[in-house]
DNA sequence: AATGAATGAGAGTTCATTCAT
DNA sequence: TATGAATGAACTCTCATTCAT
């Protein structure tokens, strides 16, 4: 399902407010991504303000304002990166898949290993719709629609039996999410290879024709 | 898999600050929940002010602190009773269910129904990690164990496979929540019937030996 | 042209936030109202901070925005109640007017010894069109009602001559606020009796018939 | 009372910090004085920030400190220049005038015309008392100059009555301001020659002997 | 001469909580 | 039990000014 997978959609990320005209502007800029992107992850949207994370960054408070226009547009830069660079990822790892099969499964490790390594952002997705409900289905439908596409394929070549696509979709999206959460953000692991074949097994049955 | 869901477990909310003894004052208390129930789901915990509360209760400020000792502690409430609602609920739905496959349904349905009477509250679920990352792993454990009793049963008895109840617990309640969020939360409407049928097909191949 | 000021005009100053509930809170709103006349009298509106009020009324920072939603809303309601006492004391002042010249003489005095009083207060008016432009013009065009009136009266009584009544009055609120800023808010004394003389002599000759 | 109004008196503006050298300084300097006419004259002096009048003039920010040492200084230097042209335009209007009653006529129409000219930069002045007190006293000090000698001239000569010429001078000002305010500021036309001749019909009568 | 990055003090405002009645 | 006034720390954001290039 995840064959098909958007890689060339265009959801470039807007710097609405600066870019950064010099190096030296720009490694600031970065120096306060990064921060945000940790401060936020760790102690989320509410919980962190600007000063934290212009600590973080080592930089005054009022250098934030010259790249960000506000606090809330880190945070939507940070969620739309992220968004772009998990697809990106998952559909860059499905380009050497084989079989259907193989390619469920580089899809489902791909997304462990992404979050595993945003952790911290990764958890942020969950409270987007407490700061920006749209955002929030924006990343979900972005997210849905690779997989979409990629059903749609194996439906109409006969390997996948016809399913409405959208709702296996979500259907997915949700197994990968609980295990994710589960066991990479709560155990802080790699998701035992029981689980992923576990999944694996128990929607193949479902799928497959 | 729900079937064997604990309606009995004792995980009883304590009011730690206050057990209100005239029946004028549990009638306040009350309206404090109500009045926190609405707002907290509505905007979010952040979001929420404890005056906002107030006025909604149409109490004042310091009346809040009668009753509550602080504002996490009404939010740790609301979630517990919800965990605690919840469960119930769905353990109620399957004692009448005949067969596994209708038990199946019944948790799922229920669960859907669920959401969609308490809508708001629901989404407080997510912001739960950013406010009490305790309270949040409980909730889950906690509906975990339902899912897990349920499939361990059904696997003792021959008739699902045997597979690692707890992922396939967190995997059933990914695929749950996400169809919840995608058809109830969104689009404010009963999940299809089409839904529930796909997922079930979906799953059931996978289990049912 | 004092003579038919306007009494009972009801412009009332309205309290939006707050109507204090208690005789504590009345004093405290009026302790707050007090500090911010005497702090933006003399410092101007942006030189003012709302911490520099609440020092002054020797409350708390947060106490200002019990009473009060914003800092410009108290600058509009000392506006507003500035033009309200302003007006009612020269309508007040003509009362007992015998004659016409008695009654413009009175109306000078009047307003130099208001602005005596409200020394600070009165330079704010200036400053309104930097802070509220609609407020601005309200305050003069309500004040050059009252003007109007009077003058109107005595046009149509023969005593004066026939002139535009509007333009009229605004040179005559012209002539008294430069001589009120020369001689009250320079000088900090008395407008001198030969001012206000000279300026009675100045106009008289060109109102009466 | 214009006529023999100081054209040449020196107040010359003085450049505190930068007399730029070259050419292509003193375009930036100048580019940057317009701006701040223009920004200052519209939002005032304290909702104005140095960012604005750069971007409006379309230099760096730092270009801002290069010509002026701080923001106060462009401000006064502002004032300076509108108080020198206002009194120079005034007194070349005068030279022409045969008459007494034409020269009155004229500095009246002088003034207005100069304020609708320059109708934002005008509305500064009223501001000037909260940001340099000192300054705005200059002003109006020099202005009421120009009137008194001409006053005196009038009275000396005995076509004017004997009356405190200083005294004249700030009911003068006073009713052309207000004139100027209300139909040129307000109304963005020309004052209509029915307000001028009022006003000069006013005033005539009680200075004529 | 000019740029634009950086600073940091201070602004207005919010709000969980406590206090006095 | 209930009220509503009071607190003060913390927050987001602005801006005059300085610095490095």
């Amino acid at each position: 399902m995840f064959m098909n997978f958007d890689s060339q959609s265009k959801d470039e990320v807007q710097t609405l407010k600066h870019q950064a005209k010099t190096s030296r502007g720009e490694a600031t800029r970065q120096k306060l991504l990064d921060a945000a992107e940790e401060i936020f992850g760790t102690k989320g949207y509410f919980n962190t303000s600007v000063v934290d994370i212009t600590i973080k960054a080592e930089v005054a408070q009022g250098t934030f304002y010259i790249y960000f226009p506000s606090k809330i547009n880190v945070f939507q830069e940070l969620i739309k990166e992220l968004s772009h660079v998990l697809r990106k990822e998952i559909s860059q790892a499905l380009v050497g898949a084989g079989s259907r099969r193989e390619a469920e499964a580089l899809g489902f490790a791909t997304f462990f290993s992404f979050i595993k390594e945003h952790r911290n952002l990764y958890r942020l997705v969950m409270e987007v719709q407490f700061v920006d409900e749209e955002l929030y289905k924006w990343y979900y439908r972005r997210l849905a629609e690779g997989y979409i596409k990629g059903l749609e394929a194996a439906m109409a070549s006969g390997e996948f039996r016809d399913l409405d696509p959208e709702i296996v979709a979500y259907a997915l999206m949700g197994i990968a999410e609980f295990l994710g959460m589960r066991w990479v953000l709560w155990e802080k692991e790699d998701v035992p290879e029981k689980a992923l074949a576990t999944a694996m097994s128990l929607i193949m049955e479902g799928l497959i024709r």
